[in-house]
RNA sequence: GCGAGUGUGGCGGAACUGGCAGACGCACUAGACUUAGGAUCUAGCGCCUUGCGGCGUGCAGGUUCGAUUCCUGUCACUCGCACCA
């Protein structure tokens, strides 16, 4: 039986208890069924569940259940981002141990995350920070480095005074990181790195496999990887007895080079400075440069300076003696370091060239067109042009001149083609307590040396110093540091340097396959059924980061044999914010709606039916409290339509013949079966859950018309109505629906073991048709005709329309657009 | 600067392959029921116009019988990257 009134709380507590105690959504591996892996990205425990991660669950929650409806045999996880610096920052601040913390805000989200009712298998959830998954991260660190692609190397790096740690690159964001949001500095450190460069090829590659991922998040992986392809050629420095390596992609400006760009940091500065009567100012300019931040340094604003060093290097096509100076505006990291400075072919080195007084050469004008220098007042970029002042090229279309002027670097020996990306290699290390500990031990006999693999975990000490300063906390911890050599015994130190998060949470979605295992850190057998995730669903902010390092990852463990697939990602849905009076929700603004406060009034169906309707999910999101109270209207809205259709209901009249039905009946009948087609396709193809939902409320609507029409119910319509609605209506609010199920239609079975309704065009046609009359694409009139009706008689029976004939009134007709089922055009003039 | 995206009523949005612009919901207005209504139900609701009708999807063009949809240009906003040689 069902209550008269739809009380939520009551509820969705008796449900949620229920699947907990069933394990409603227990998943094992069944080759009887096609699987399907939804995966929504885990959550970094920060204490509470915000907007965005309820929107987050609530899409991947009704993918998840719909394939499970669907017959699909559905992996749906749920994880912990675990490890990180919150946790840290905690510790130092209120002195309560990281572990702790994050244990307990776990278990508070954990809770949160229950009370959404959300159709996970919490039977393979993970936390990067327990000891049986991180010892799989360090397992993986010793594959990589056992590869090769772990490798230790000196360079500066950039590092956060107030974090007290080095940031990759991907992490410093407008010269600031990307946490605490200070400004960052350069340091030199020796620092781990995965070399995610050796992939960047095939990274970018794929790509091109990942059909299912938005055209935009592709194109930011192809502009973050950044290949280009040119020349590497050299210049010899005669008075050093030295040359000097320049990277360029506009070869065919080889001839109009004019002076050489060097970055405060090349390494042949030192050189340049022995002897040199300007050896302070150089230093001075350099260490100026070097310091500056790396937004002052790169800032469109700043002005281009640089100083000449007193020493020249020669152009090898020319011959012709080039100054070499040292700028603010070469970037040490992109390329050699060095670049040949062409005025008259790049705005930059036109700027440099006016302020300083440095000789420009036109080398490319535009094809037909002779350039003046004297006319000039800008560089020539365009991406057309022909050579001129280029010895043996001058007359050459420009690209064809590209090539045989990289020929010539080749056939002569002073240079050779090459690729070039911007991607840098990944920087793994950080300074830090809270992470996986880096499982290297360094040995004064044998050097650096792996924990053998029955050693791991290398467990994270926690007799340590936060506060310790530069060093990182573990290097506090006597008994962490000091142990013997694996290979020769002697006494040896432990690496003290702690992973990058970003590495934890690189293979998480492979260890949810396999989530017990003590062995392995997966079995291969159970990944290959499960793998590559189907459906993964999450926020745009990891366009770069975090699905980058995982294409990388995936494709490591390829090699290495522990997959056997390429992308770990098939399809990817990028949600947009939960924004609020136009800003995103912060503290700052004060526009913050807590998911719990909305739990506490409505319960989680109406919050989970206004997020997934308010919006699409790839669009943003405006948070309206009035349009979450239109969502707890339409629940009770639903509730009373099934109440008042009880007597009916318990009938249990299964069937109909579809042959005596009324018009009214046929009219639902019909709007039932398009529901039914509309909301498949809109979940299915689009992710269009608004339209989905709609949808729906134009059902109920129908249902309301249909009580209210002059004739009596018809029982069997009316069960397949109601039946087909909650079921349709099962993954977007599982809890009403679960109640309406027992309480209506079967106390001994659950919605959600029911399979997804299936539609049938016979139910869909329609007798009739209104078709409009345009005169001249206006609209001119509106007429109901058979649906089979054919063009000619749709022209007749138009042309014979009065308001037709009058807005036509003298004028020819020209020509009559005929559209069966849509419209009638006249074009008359 | 480069790359990507978004512009539709008072608001969120819909219109899927070029075919009735504004579905559905919110807000609002009027009415019904009611001791009462912040419940529920019914009706209305783009703008201009007394009406006929006209105008309308950021703006200006174009293609087409017909454009929110395709093309060109342009403006605004958002996101990403940014002296990338």
């Amino acid at each position: 039986m069902l209550q008269e009134k739809y009380a939520p709380h009551e509820i969705e507590a008796k449900w949620q208890k229920y699947w907990e105690e069933h394990k409603t959504f227990k998943v094992e591996i069944d080759k009887n069924k096609p699987k399907s892996y939804v995966l929504e990205m885990f959550p970094y425990p920060s204490g509470n569940l915000h907007m965005g991660h309820v929107r987050n669950y609530s899409i991947g929650d009704v993918v998840a259940r719909f394939r499970t409806m669907k017959g699909f045999n559905v992996l749906h996880p749920m994880g912990w981002d675990s490890f990180g610096m919150p946790a840290e920052n905690a510790a130092i601040k209120h002195g309560i141990p990281p572990k702790k913390w994050t244990l307990e805000n776990i278990a508070n989200m954990t809770r949160q995350q229950k009370a959404l009712g959300l159709s996970y298998d919490w039977d393979r959830e993970v936390a990067t920070c327990k000891e049986d998954y991180y010892k799989w991260t360090q397992w993986f660190f010793e594959l990589f480095y056992k590869r090769g692609l772990a490798v230790k190397k000196k360079s500066a790096v950039n590092w956060c005074d107030t974090c007290n740690t080095v940031l990759a690159n991907e992490q410093v964001i407008d010269g600031k990181c990307w946490r605490c949001d200070h400004d960052v500095v350069k340091k030199d450190l020796s620092q781990w790195f995965f070399k995610i460069t050796d992939y960047a090829d095939e990274l970018l590659k794929d790509l091109d496999l990942l059909e299912g991922w938005p055209e935009r998040v592709k194109t930011m992986q192809r502009n973050w990887i950044g290949r280009s392809e040119g020349l590497e050629f050299t210049f010899e420095i005669p008075a050093l007895n030295d040359k000097v390596a320049v990277y360029t992609t506009r070869p065919d400006t080889a001839y109009g080079v004019t002076f050489m760009a060097l970055a405060a940091e090349h390494p042949l500065i030192e050189k340049i400075c022995e002897n040199n009567p300007k050896a302070e100012e150089i230093k001075a300019f350099c260490e100026r440069v070097r310091n500056q931040s790396d937004i002052e340094r790169t800032s469109s604003e700043s002005e281009k300076e640089g100083i000449y060093t007193g020493v020249d290097c020669v152009n090898p096509y020319t011959g012709r003696k080039v100054e070499i100076w040292v700028t603010n505006y070469v970037l040490y990291d992109y390329g050699t370091g060095a670049v040949m400075g062409v005025p008259t072919g790049d705005q930059r080195d036109w700027m440099f060239a006016d302020k300083y007084g440095i000789d420009k050469i036109v080398t490319i004008c535009p094809i037909g067109k002779e350039l003046k220098l004297e006319e000039m007042t800008c560089a020539y970029e365009e991406k057309e042009g022909m050579l001129v002042n280029s010895g043996e090229f001058t007359g050459m279309e420009m690209h064809a001149a590209m090539a045989a002027i990289m020929d010539k670097a080749e056939a002569e020996g002073f240079g050779k083609r090459r690729v070039n990306y911007r991607l840098r290699d990944w920087l793994i290390s950080r300074q830090r307590y809270w992470g996986a500990p880096i499982p290297i031990i360094y040995c004064p006999h044998c050097g650096e040396v792996l924990v053998p693999e029955e050693e791991l975990p290398v467990r994270l000490p926690e007799d340590v110093s936060f506060t310790a300063g530069a060093k990182s906390p573990l290097a506090t911890s006597e008994s962490f540091v000091h142990c013997k050599c694996p290979k020769c015994g002697a006494d040896a130190t432990r690496e003290t340097d702690t992973m990058d998060t970003f590495l934890c949470s690189s293979w998480y979605y492979l260890r949810y396959t396999d989530p017990k295992n003590a062995e392995k850190a997966f079995d291969k057998d159970a990944n290959m059924y499960w793998g590559p995730v189907d459906q993964y669903i999450g926020g745009i902010e990891h366009a770069i980061l975090h699905l980058l390092y995982s294409r990388f990852f995936l494709k490591v463990l390829r090699d290495a044999g522990l997959v056997d697939y390429d992308e770990p990602f098939s399809n990817l849905l990028t949600q947009g914010m939960v924004i609020k009076d136009g800003a995103k929700m912060s503290k700052s603004l004060g526009n913050v709606v807590s998911p719990e406060e909305i739990l506490e009034k409505y319960g989680a169906d109406t919050a989970r039916l206004f997020i997934l309707f308010a919006a699409p999910p790839e669009r943003e999101l405006e948070w309206s409290d009035q349009g979450v109270e239109g969502s707890f209207r339409f629940l009770n809205r639903i509730w009373r339509i099934v109440a008042n259709f009880m007597p009916q209901l318990e009938q249990k009249v299964t069937s109909y013949d579809a042959a005596t039905l009324t018009e009214a009946d046929k009219e639902l009948r019909r709007i039932l079966h398009s529901s039914i087609k509309k909301v498949t396709s809109d979940i299915e193809t689009r992710f269009n859950f608004n339209t989905a939902i709609s949808t729906m409320m134009e059902l109920v609507n129908a249902l309301y018309a249909y009580k209210d029409a002059k004739q009596e119910p018809n029982a069997g319509l009316v069960y397949e109505a109601i039946v087909d609605l909650i079921k349709m209506l099962s993954p977007f609010v599982p809890h009403i629906t679960e109640e309406l199920w027992r309480g209506a239609i079967d106390e001994n079975t659950s919605v959600h073991d029911q399979a997804w309704p299936e539609y049938s065009e016979e139910a869909m046609k329609v007798d009739n048709v209104e078709i409009v009359l345009q005169v001249n694409g206006k609209v001119r009139g509106r007429l109901t005709v058979p649906a089979a009706a054919t063009k000619e008689e749709l022209e007749q029976i138009a042309l014979a329309d009065a308001n037709v004939q009058a807005h036509i009134g003298g004028a020819t007709v020209r020509k009559v657009i005929c559209v069966p089922g849509r419209l009638v055009n006249i074009v008359a003039k």
